[in-house]
This record gives C-alpha cells, structure tokens and sequence, in this order.
DNA sequence: CGAGTTTGACCGGCGC
DNA sequence: GCGCCGGTCAAACTCG
C-alpha cells in the first residue's frame, strides 16, 4: 500500500508542469525521450507507460492481498474442520451408543461426505500440499500427525460408504412462478410421472453439464398449494461446477452438513430445525427464514429446505439471475467470497473496472464479519469448500465459459423460464 | 440435423 | 406370487 501511494505521488509530481526535468525513476527514460521530442503524442505515450507500470505495481499488490486472503481463508476452513473432527470425537467417546446407532444407519459420516455430495470436495485436493503448509502454521506438528491420520481415516471411511452418501438427498420447497427452479447446472429431462397422490406430474431431470454425471433431480408441484415447488436432488457431481451452481450447492450442503455430521439430535424420525446458529447462517444465503426438516428412511437420508416459512416479509425474494458469459456472473445467493480468487478476479476485472474495487471492499467487510461472528465462520467454510475443492478446474471451466462465443448459459436448457428474463422464487 | 422433450413401456422394490 | 408404484428407458416427436 506505501509503495502504491508513493508511485502516486511520483505520478502526481511528473504531472506538475514545469516539473519534468529531475526524473530518476522508471519513468525518466520515457519522458525525457518525449522531452526530446517535444512531441504531445510521444509525452502522452510517456505517461501512459507510467500508468501502465503503476497499474502492474498495483496489480501485484492486489495479488499478494488476495493470495492473503485465500490464505486466511484456507486457515480458516481447515481450523473448522479440525474443531468439527474433535467435537465428533468427543461426542463419540461420550456417547457410544449414539454412534453405533448411527453406524447402523450410516449416518455418521463427517464432513467430507458432504463435500463429496454435490461436488464439494474430496481427498485429493490439488491444493492438499499447500494446505498442509498452512495447516502446520496453525496447528503445530503434533496436531498435525492427528490431524492427518484423522483424514485418512475418513478417507477410508469415505469410500466405504460412498453409496449411502451417494443417495442422500436435499429437497428444496419454494415457491416460484416458473416449473423450475434455477439452480446453475444444465439438467435433461428423462421421464415424467404422475405419482399418486399429487395430480401434478413429476419430473425427472439428470445433470447434463458433465460426462454421465450421476447426479439427479426430481421437480413437482405440491399438490396443496401449487405455487410451492419442490426440487429434490440426489447424489453428487463428478464435474466442476459454475458458479452460480457452486453458490447454490455450498449452501445445500451445509444442510446436508448439518445433519450428516451428526450434529442433531434426530433419532430415526424427522427434525425440525429452524434456530440453529451454526446452520441458520449457512442458510442465509438461501433465506434468512428458511426451515430445514431433516429424516431419513433406512438407505436414504433426506434434508428439506422449506422455503416457503410464513415468516417473511414482502421484500423476500429470491432473484435467480441468468448467468451469461459475457458479463459478470453475479450469485445467484449472495455469499461473501464468489469464485476462486486468484483467477476469477482478473477475468472479472478486465471486463468491469469496478468489479476489482468492490470485492477488495467486500474483502475487508467479511474479513471483520469473520472475526466478530463465529456462526459466519462455518458458512464461509461451506462455501470456501466448494471454491477450493479443484481450483485449477474450476477456473478452466470459468475461463472456458468466458471464452465462449456463443454465451454460456446455464439455464438456457430450462424451457420454463422465458428468456432475457430473470426469474424470481419467492420466499413467503 | 442435433439436442432436448414427451410419453408409453419396462423394471425392480416393497407390501400384502 | 401378485399387484402396486416409483423410477428409468428409449423411440417418437419437437424445436431452433
């Protein structure tokens, strides 16, 4: 910031008139070469080869602050993983019974499960190496050696019950106008059917955005109140996600998070959970009045986000906005951080100056938020997980959707929405 | 012509 | 074993 403000002030004194001739910085050669000349054209080239190398300077410094921030961000996630692994732990030796219990119903999977659910994460990070670097700052190398024989633990644990984790589900009932709900992803449709006891059809619907991708959803109108829409999605991408699907998926599976980890008291029947801090945070990003139910049946664990809470004001509204390549992208939720940092942002920038000044001012703002509330932690960190689950691949699949010619648009396959139009759920 | 949708047929799980 | 029902398949159809 010092060497930002002092080239400014460099640019500011070679800008004096009468004030060109004692130059012994970066900028001399260029404008005496234009004092030479005396040439208007050739000054101005001058000066704007000072701006252009106060513009490299400064997008150094904004790179080293933002390596900063994925730094803090990463620390960040990793410290929340490591308290949830020792709250599980401890739970654990306290209560033996509720774990075998929970084992029975292969519901005592960690974190990690619901990073895989939706595409969050998984063991293999490519950024595993550098999170243990930054993991060894904070937690020391005895915590370390715990806290890496706790990941392969649940690496192997992960594996073995991949296919409970595979059929968990997240259903989310909203009331929308449309006979979709967007939620970033490309899905094809592969059947409908009436099922009884609903007049109004189900539809089937498969994730058309990767190569076989398992990932499924069902869309039907409740029978009841046919404004409210329920989506249910099961099973989890094999492919990077958009952003506005990455959005959507963080805050999904901090639900799915919640209630796989175990961190309610369910037993067997369903659970209502509307005030819990640590999810009601993560669910804000969603609506700040939306209800989860948690149940599950004996092979199939279901959260349902009730977003149709009778609680809302008039203002409430959900505004799902179609994502298009040649413009920013913005959230379909707005979450604090919004795409890998290091890549994202310059792709951003070059298209909209602002962009760049706005997310450094966001920056400091979740920054103090982070501090001051730890509920906010945890939904950072769902939301952090989905950003660094493959940033490499992430950020190819941002820079392809940017070079695209044609414009990419996630929900240009959903015939329901009219086009050039965004859409709204409302949130009653 | 390719991609997506529609729709009847088919399959497997589950309860009786 | 039988029938019901949810989920999936695949051929026909539609659309841009």
């Amino acid at each position: 910031m010092e060497e930002k403000s002092s080239l400014k002030n460099l640019l500011k004194e070679e800008e004096r008139p009468g004030n060109g001739t004692d130059h012994n910085t970066m900028g001399s050669s260029v404008l005496s070469l234009s004092l030479n000349n005396s040439g208007q054209p050739l000054n101005q080239m001058g000066m704007l080869r000072i701006k252009l190398e106060e513009a490299k300077k400064e997008n150094e410094i904004l790179k080293a602050m933002l390596t900063q921030v994925n730094e803090h961000c990463t620390v960040l996630q990793n410290r929340i993983l490591f308290e949830m692994q020792q709250h599980q732990l401890s739970s654990s030796n306290k209560n033996n019974n509720h774990q075998s219990q929970g084992k029975i119903q292969g519901l005592e999977k960690p974190v990690l499960h619901t990073r895989q659910f939706l595409n969050i994460g998984d063991c293999s990070s490519v950024s595993e190496g550098y999170t243990e670097n930054v993991e060894k700052k904070i937690f020391g190398e005895g915590e370390m050696n715990t806290k890496i024989a706790l990941h392969e633990a649940k690496c192997i644990e992960d594996q073995a019950s991949e296919v409970t984790c595979r059929r968990a589900k997240v259903s989310i009932r909203a009331r929308s106008d449309f006979s979709l709900m967007g939620d970033g992803c490309q899905w094809r449709k592969y059947g409908q059917k009436t099922a009884k006891g609903n007049p109004c059809p189900r539809a089937y619907y498969r994730c058309s955005m990767g190569t076989a991708c398992p990932v499924r959803k069902q869309v039907q109108r409740c029978f009841k109140d046919e404004t409210v829409l329920i989506t249910t999605y099961e099973g989890s991408h094999n492919h990077p996600l958009p952003v506005a699907a990455r959005s959507f998926a963080s805050s999904t599976s901090a639900a799915l998070n919640m209630f796989l980890s175990g961190s309610l008291t369910s037993s067997g029947g369903s659970t209502t959970l509307p005030n819990s801090p640590l999810f009601s945070s993560s669910l804000s990003s969603i609506s700040p009045t939306a209800v989860a139910t948690f149940s599950h049946s004996a092979t199939c664990p279901t959260v349902t986000l009730d977003l149709t809470h009778p609680n809302n004001n008039t203002n409430n509204y959900l505004h799902f906005q179609r994502a298009t390549t040649t413009t920013t992208s913005h959230p379909l939720f707005p979450l604090p951080l919004h795409g890998h940092p290091h890549e994202g942002l310059p792709l951003l920038c070059s298209k909209v100056p602002t962009f760049l000044d706005k997310n450094l001012a966001l920056v400091d703002v979740v920054s103090e938020a982070i501090t001051k509330d730890p509920s906010l932690k945890a939904a950072l960190f769902s939301a952090i997980s989905s950003l660094t689950a493959d940033p490499q691949k992430n950020s190819n699949n941002l820079s392809q959707h940017s070079k695209s010619s044609s414009g990419y648009d996630p929900c240009s396959k959903m015939p329901a929405i009219p086009p050039h139009q965004p859409y709204t759920t409302e949130l009653i």
